[in-house]
DNA sequence: AGGGTGACGATCA
DNA sequence: ATGATCGCCACCC
């Protein structure tokens, strides 16, 4: 469905710089448990989203070469710090609010 | 309709 | 920590 998509579209939009998410958390905040591959693709397809914030459980870097590089880069760029291979977690884990989130009111 | 695929995730050896 | 496997779900041929 496609209102899935445009949650999981507005929670990556709320993702502040300097905080990262990941696939399957993005999902579930998004009410769309188990949906981690279908985060990617929309990655994917929609255009400008910031999909350098999205990293895999745990803050693993799913991507491979350059693409990884990129992303580490941007990630740094933003603030966010590593521990060895993966984002610090436990400081830029973004926690999305219960409460049905950014419906702009 | 059927089968393959992917920027995943959790689990197990 | 690494690699294999299975489950998941929408999209593409």
């Amino acid at each position: 469905m496609k209102d899935k998509r445009a949650r999981v579209v507005r929670c990556i939009r709320t993702l502040p710089a300097g905080t990262v998410s990941s696939y399957g958390a993005l999902a579930k905040a998004a009410g769309w448990p188990g949906a981690a591959r279908q985060v990617v693709r929309i990655l994917h397809q929609v255009p400008g989203l910031a999909w350098h914030r999205v990293v895999g459980s745990g803050g693993a870097i799913k991507l491979c070469g350059e693409q990884a590089a990129e992303q580490r880069f941007r990630l740094r760029m933003e603030g966010v710090t590593f521990r060895g291979a993966r984002v610090d977690m436990k400081r830029h884990e973004f926690h999305f609010s219960k409460v049905k989130l950014a419906r702009s009111r």
